[in-house]
DNA sequence: TATGAATGAGGATTCATTCAT
DNA sequence: CATGAATGAATCCTCATTCAT
């Protein structure tokens, strides 16, 4: 039975970009079956190949896409420019919230880098590391004005950037705790890490 | 022709220890197979079935002996009791220094916890929250003191614990920074943190 | 976007012949797949089933075409009734010609009998046979007169088409040898192997 | 169930070379699976990957070792000098009786070349000029001695194994002819095609 | 303890083929 | 007449694991 009548390759491609990110996030990259994934989007094993050329491929794109999303939002809610403290903020808050609505694409990009063949690995590794330096530039400033204390502000980037990333190992929608009590909470840690006293939150 | 000459037990159970620590640090659990892990010892995967039982009983082992080891560490350089401001340096110091001595083990621990069963994840778990917990604690002491501002000492410590085991993702020995560098820099960011201001210590 | 615009039916199903000949004949029937096919017509591979019902079909055509046209062209060449050694050396002269001009089919013919389905294989075994009773029958006329001394003309013939046939595994047109080369070089050994003399040719 | 009582490596790896010479002569190279031969074999189609790493280098095996196999046995049968004329006759009679004992390692070895990596074919074609290199040799210097006819030695060389090869693409023990007669029409056949008058046998 | 030969399930991927479009 | 999305079986090969040796 061919061309299952009503389906149609856009549909089914993304069907297959958000069930693979759910197991690939769940399971691992190599604990994870082509077989399982389209089960998951409800077609046989083979119909993956008309949209993606193999696995590795399909790992690439799902990282690089959300690379490129993650990009392309921040750029949105922060066109324009902002002392370093409220940028530094900013760049909190956006981070939390972005992670906390996409915690599978998240995880993944941060965890399934060493499955990526060193080809595919650049890709990713060039746009991780364009996010990273956005956080490495307002610390830069920051530190310049005298308004961060940084000893060395590419550490101390990767550093608070772990910090806010890990929020996605635990956080789950409808826990105790409400995006936005999370979002100041990892927002008043990363300010205060630089030395910088945000006001005080009501305590949660 | 069995038992090649001159091998022996305690030290090739030792040597699968440490190839499969590697391998499924670098790879993952899901993509590293028996046979490789055999290759790396030097011995055919059939061998491997005199050590352990099987893949998963391997990996919890390496988790469980990990975090056992961590957690004995720990208490072993931190018997004595102490303020929470210098319980929080000495937690922060012994957290970085373990973590760059020992990349491998601790990569595994954060991201294998989902290739284990759930009573293997269980017991590894159980292990994980004790370490927390001791992190936990501390900031609870300082906070009822007085000493750090904290909203959330659970969410706070997760996060802290994040921000000091990123460490692992970047540090390599021999690179411009000193272990001793590092150490100093995510020890400030954590005090910092919970806006206890330590001494400034040089520019790095 | 069904129908590339310009796309004409019997032009695609000879595109499709050529090519299936050339694959076939380079890598055999077995490894040569439907999408190859498609690829190297230019086309996707559900478009060569407006042609062809299936590959075995396909197979086949190329096979009873090309035995047909053999046939087909042997009996334009050679309308006239010749003396018995004057038609063997029209015979091989022939057929050397009309090999070196058609390698890959040729090749095919011979190679992939054991690809066909029985009752395909019995079509173009039949044709075969024809073709070789040709040869069995001027070999039978040259020793009824005296002319040819031959043991077995069954035999004979089978081991002088061999013999002539063989030459699609080496001549590539643009080599030292001209056709006419090959084709004075053959015919004598098959007029010798009878035991006719021919007239000496200059040494190649 | 893993290793069945009584197995043993080299006994299985002869099964797998007997029952894969078998079906690649008989279906071609690609259209013959791993599980076919294992079937034949009796034994699983995982189980062939103890013997042979991959489907390429058991055909490379067969080829190779046929060659070999070859060569040896005709260096065996003709350790002594020999003058053209019965150097030719020697050649043709050993061809044809090997040829008819191991009709399905020949026909693999010259049909499916094609098949070969060229790494692998550059092995086995290397095997095969030895091979032709010695009727070549045979020939010129029945040439030299003028007791040969021969215009092009390398052409005449080809022509003459082609011829004889293609015995096997017919014969069958337990037919009409003998393997003793069939030696006789081919080696009559393969003397006069170079004009040495072999003495006469009698009429088959 | 280790090997080497085996299993049977399953890995990614390709196959010939179909049919709605 | 061609495409593109699908199937289901099959491809080669690897998997974890077992057990006679």
């Amino acid at each position: 039975m061919p061309r299952t009548a009503g389906s149609s390759g856009p549909k089914t491609a993304q069907t297959i970009r958000e069930a693979s990110t759910r197991l690939f996030a769940c399971d691992g990259y190599g604990s994870v079956s082509m077989r399982q994934i389209a089960e998951a989007v409800g077609v046989q094993a083979s119909a993956l190949y008309n949209h993606y050329p193999n696995k590795q491929a399909l790992l690439t794109d799902l990282m690089v896409t959300h690379m490129q999303e993650l990009l392309a939002a921040f750029r949105i809610e922060t066109a324009d420019k902002a002392a370093p403290e409220a940028a530094l903020e900013r760049f909190a808050r956006f981070h939390i919230r972005y992670h906390i609505t996409k915690p599978n694409e998240v995880f993944l990009a941060y965890m399934e880098l060493r499955s990526l063949d060193p080809e595919n690995f650049d890709k990713v590794d060039g746009l991780r590391r364009s996010y990273e330096m956005i956080l490495v530039n307002i610390l830069r400033d920051g530190r310049s004005n005298g308004v961060f204390k940084v000893t060395n502000t590419r550490v101390t980037g990767m550093a608070i950037l772990a910090m806010l990333t890990g929020v996605t190992t635990w956080y789950s929608p409808g826990g105790q705790l409400s995006g936005q009590d999370v979002e100041d909470i990892y927002t008043s840690l990363a300010l205060r890490s630089v030395s910088y006293q945000p006001k005080v939150t009501s305590d949660v």
